[in-house]
RNA sequence: GGGGAUUUAGCUCAGCUGGCUAGAGCGUACGAUUCACAUUCGUAAGGUCAUAGGUUCAAGCCCUAUAAUCCCCACCA
């Protein structure tokens, strides 16, 4: 036997996986790059459309585990990597790993100090060997859960973000961007952190509401407000707003700093608010982002008071070397002494910190290498508005849009050695010659290099990963100018909500400009997964949820269902262990529909000795056959629809219903009678087929299992419609009511256990008379038998179909209450109905269809209180 | 300050272009049972669709306002 009582995915799962790796179904059928191409141009955006599938993977941390986000992402792009193989699409879904710059080296930081060594003990290149090594020996981890997950994507095809063709591209677009004028190198206030040493781009910064303090010190003859008197060291103006009356004589004038001897002067800005604290504000330009910009206008000069590592520089001796902190306290203290701090009060204001250790990040003059991204944004705009993108949720191009009209100029200079060197080198000498100062060179694995007889040495920063990641869809397709892909755009990009601006603006832009075209048709975009209470998942609250436990204990297939039940684009929502055993439920129905027909299959055979096992054409030869034909067509349409559109919940919920309730429950129920063995072998496969980009274990289990089927579901083709015949089907809905209404009319007698007790009667009724053997099975009643004579026992409430339970006067006279109910309530329905003929305007204005409709169900309605009430009347 | 959402059964969510008596799963209650599956089968209860107006023959859906909850961006001397 070999199918046991119930599905264990842990007997199947891995040696599935291994089987369909080696098998090589995993690559795209089509080669990836056109073989002919001097074709004759008909290979257009149509043609493409139909015969390749490409969607990337977000690559995951090479260096972490994966957590319950890329389940999701998993779950969702392998769904639709499953369905569009089986649609006979040449299908290529990439993954890849990322050296997650940032990320990875504060983990591999945090290691080299606990071994007692700081990073300031190696150069760059001695850091960076060591991080490879680091990550190489964790990075098996995560492609192991990848296929733990069922992902079916194209190993071979791996790319990790540090790839020589990674970073090849990236060189070649920043030479680009360079020759094009789109790179400068500006000294700029940037979100620095003290701890990391690194500076961040805007995207990158966590602002946070925190309570602080409002001083007021007296700069002359006028009292400024700020919440961070150390910086008054940086100073170089004080500013009033041009409107602002009560300055207007002090405007132009000097005023001596506290604590120095120095003059600055009183300029005029629309930054300082006359409203806001006294109206008058100190300008700090190299410490504050706002002061900046006041500085640029006023061409102010720009004093560093702070270093990199967060301590007072280019002060008065008093004051040097200690840390922000210290240093409030002492100038407070000083200007206390001198009766100058006029006032102090309590505010809330937002503070910046970094997003991986909290720290309060210092705005530091440094310079960096910067994007000017006006035209690039610009471009993206058009694009987006012309409508090449199509998003799921579809307000996210709107909100998008909105972005990149306000983006700023983007800083891709990062101080930290994980990550791909900036190919930038500074000439050594810049008195020498002529020379530029800057030269752009791939040579970044020396440190120094000559050019023309000119020394210059290399620049030590590394790019922000979002620069390279931009790249994504073009390194991972391979596309080149010379050899442009068909899998290029993407058919989809599939990725979190969250990094809609930080990836998908950006890839977007570098797509544009590499290649010309957006990078992808379409968008979609999935939320947060939260805890079961709606809380969003985090490791103080002790609410994670590791995806690979739940694989572990319930199977890849149930984890998947689960994690795709109830969600929606774009949207935060709950998830719980209940979804996913009700995932493993699904597999384990499947699984015993599977054994009940291979032992029909297997019985059928020995009997028979047919010619041979495996026979395709199939005849309806009853109504359960041909209405599940129908169901089964509409199910495929059904999934067909929802994948296009990207709901997938929706796609899983229809395969729920219509493999649990309508194949098991009434189908394979009617089969226990009839046996048709060639339709249950379709049947069968179309429902396997139709669940397989869903739950791909198990139906590949089943496939495997199954005598008659060859080869690996995974490769089989999507199912077409099922031969039946609609009136035949049609006539199927009448057996269902009729079983329906006799079990709840039984479970609503009085007493209790009334199945199998009462016979029914039924009178000139050939839909009965033809399945009494059915309807008997299916309702459990003793007997089935021709009325004969005088109406007896209880109604059946339907309005076409003459039945009687055969239940002695006793039990209908009880039922009585529930009848009087019942004919009440079909009447408040039939009015409601008839109010609505008896409205003029509905019979003229509402649609001609409808209007039938409500005729034919007053007519019905009527017909059955009108029998009920004779059965009423005969109590 | 700007923007984006959400609000439907006890819980988690569907409800598409307005159109049958607003659905599903879980949970709850009651019942069943050798013979594919207790990871099962059957039946039922449970909703003022956040609130108030409006449009329409017809509103959960469209419009206006209000309330609550959440997210993002910017600013906060």
């Amino acid at each position: 036997m070999k199918f046991a009582s119930s599905y264990e995915p842990n007997q199947y799962e891995a040696d599935i996986y291994a089987a369909w790796e080696s098998a090589g179904v995993f690559e795209p059928s089509a080669p990836t790059i056109p073989v002919d191409n001097n074709a004759d141009g008909e290979d257009d955006r149509f043609e493409k459309d139909a015969k390749y599938y490409s969607i990337v993977m977000p690559p995951p941390n090479a260096n972490g585990n994966l957590h319950i986000g890329h389940g999701l992402t998993i779950a969702l792009e392998d769904s639709l990597t499953r369905f569009n193989r089986l649609k006979g699409k040449s299908t290529w879904y990439i993954p890849g790993a990322d050296h997650a710059g940032f990320e990875t080296w504060v983990v591999y930081e945090r290691a080299l100090e606990a071994q007692g060594h700081t990073r300031f003990e190696f150069d760059r290149d001695e850091l960076y060997a060591r991080v490879w090594d680091f990550v190489a020996m964790q990075r098996g981890n995560m492609e192991l859960q990848l296929r733990a997950l069922g992902a079916s994507c194209s190993w071979k095809d791996l790319t990790f973000t540090l790839d020589e063709n990674v970073i090849d591209r990236v060189y070649t677009t920043f030479e680009k961007m360079w020759n094009d004028g789109l790179i400068y190198r500006g000294e700029k206030l940037v979100n620095f952190c003290p701890k990391h040493q690194t500076a961040f781009a805007d995207i990158e910064v966590e602002h946070k509401d925190e309570p602080g303090t409002l001083w007021e010190i007296q700069y002359g003859p006028l009292v400024v407000s700020t919440t961070r008197p150390e910086t008054l060291f940086g100073d170089t103006a004080v500013a009033v707003n041009p409107d602002d009356a009560r300055y207007k004589d002090l405007i132009g004038k000097t005023v001596k700093l506290p604590l120095t001897d120095r003059e600055i002067p009183i300029i005029t800005d629309e930054h300082a608010d006359p409203a806001y604290g006294t109206g008058a504000v100190k300008i700090t330009p190299a410490h504050d982002f706002d002061d900046f910009e006041v500085g640029e206008r006023h061409n102010l000069e720009r004093i560093q008071v702070i270093s990199e590592d967060g301590r007072m520089i280019n002060v008065p001796e008093k004051y040097e070397g200690l840390t922000t902190t210290e240093c409030r306290k002492q100038v407070l203290k000083d200007l206390k002494a001198q009766g100058i701090l006029k006032g102090e009060k309590s505010i809330t204001h937002s503070v910046a910190h970094c997003y991986k250790c909290g720290t309060v990040l210092e705005p530091m003059l440094k310079e960096q290498w910067f994007v000017d991204v006006e035209k690039l944004a610009k471009t993206a705009i058009e694009h987006l508005e012309n409508g090449e993108i199509k998003f799921h949720p579809v307000n996210k191009q709107k909100v998008l849009i909105n972005y990149l009209k306000n983006l700023k100029d983007w800083n891709i200079s990062r101080q930290i050695p994980w990550g791909i060197a900036i190919p930038m080198f500074r000439k050594a000498d810049p008195e020498a010659t002529d020379e530029p100062n800057w030269i752009f060179d791939r040579r970044t694995n020396l440190k120094e290099i000559e050019k023309s007889g000119v020394k210059y040495i290399r620049d030590e920063d590394t790019f922000d990963t979002w620069f390279s990641s931009s790249h994504w869809p073009i390194v991972c397709t391979d596309w080149s100018e010379e050899n442009p892909t068909p899998y290029y755009p993407l058919n989809v990009m599939e990725t979190g909500a969250d990094i809609l601006f930080a990836w998908v603006a950006r890839m977007i832009m570098m797509g544009l400009y590499v290649t010309g075209e957006v990078p992808f048709k379409e968008v979609y975009l999935h939320g947060l997964v939260l805890d079961e209470h709606g809380k969003k998942m985090s490791k103080s609250k002790g609410n994670v949820i590791n995806p690979m436990d739940l694989v572990a204990k319930y199977g890849s297939d149930a984890f998947r269902l689960g994690i795709l039940r109830g969600r929606s684009a774009g949207m935060n929502q709950a998830f719980s262990e209940n979804s996913v055993i009700s995932g493993r439920n699904l597999c384990n129905k499947l699984w015993n529909i599977s054994r009940l027909i291979q032992s029909i299959v297997d019985e059928d055979e020995s009997e028979a000795s047919r010619e041979s096992g495996v026979s395709l054409s199939y005849t309806t030869l009853n109504q359960g056959e041909d209405w599940i034909c129908r169901e089964l067509n509409d199910c495929l349409e059904q999934i067909e629809q929802d994948m296009r559109e990207y709901r997938f919940a929706e796609a899983v919920e229809t395969l729920y219903q219509t493999i649990w309730d309508k194949y098991a429950g009434w189908f394979l129920e009617s089969q226990k009678i009839y046996r048709n063995v060639p339709l249950l072998k379709k049947t069968l496969e179309t429902v396997l087929i139709a669940l397989h980009p869903f739950a791909p274990f198990v139906t590949e289990a089943i496939w495997q299992n199954l005598s008659w089927t060859t080869g690996f579901i995974i490769a089989e083709k999507w199912p077409s419609r099922l031969k039946f015949d609609p009136i035949s089907a049609e006539q199927f809905e009448n057996i269902r009511n009729i079983v329906s209404e006799v079990r709840g009319t039984l479970q609503a007698l009085p007493g209790t256990n009334n199945t199998n007790k009462y016979g029914l009667l039924y009178d000139n009724d050939s839909l009965v008379e033809d399945n009494i053997l059915l309807i008997k099975t299916l309702t459990k009643v003793p007997e089935i038998n021709p009325l004969n004579g005088a109406p007896r026992g209880l109604r059946i409430a339907l309005a076409n179909h003459e039945l009687y339970l055969d239940v002695p006067e006793k039990v209908v006279t009880e039922y009585k209450d529930a009848l009087t109910e019942k004919i009440l309530s079909v009447g408040r329905e039939l009015n409601a109905l008839n109010a609505r003929m008896l409205n003029p305007n509905y019979v003229e204005k509402a649609p001609e269809h409808l209007v039938k409709e409500t005729q034919d169900a007053i007519k019905e309605k009527e017909s059955l209180i009108s029998r009920l009430k004779a059965q009423l009347s005969l109590i």
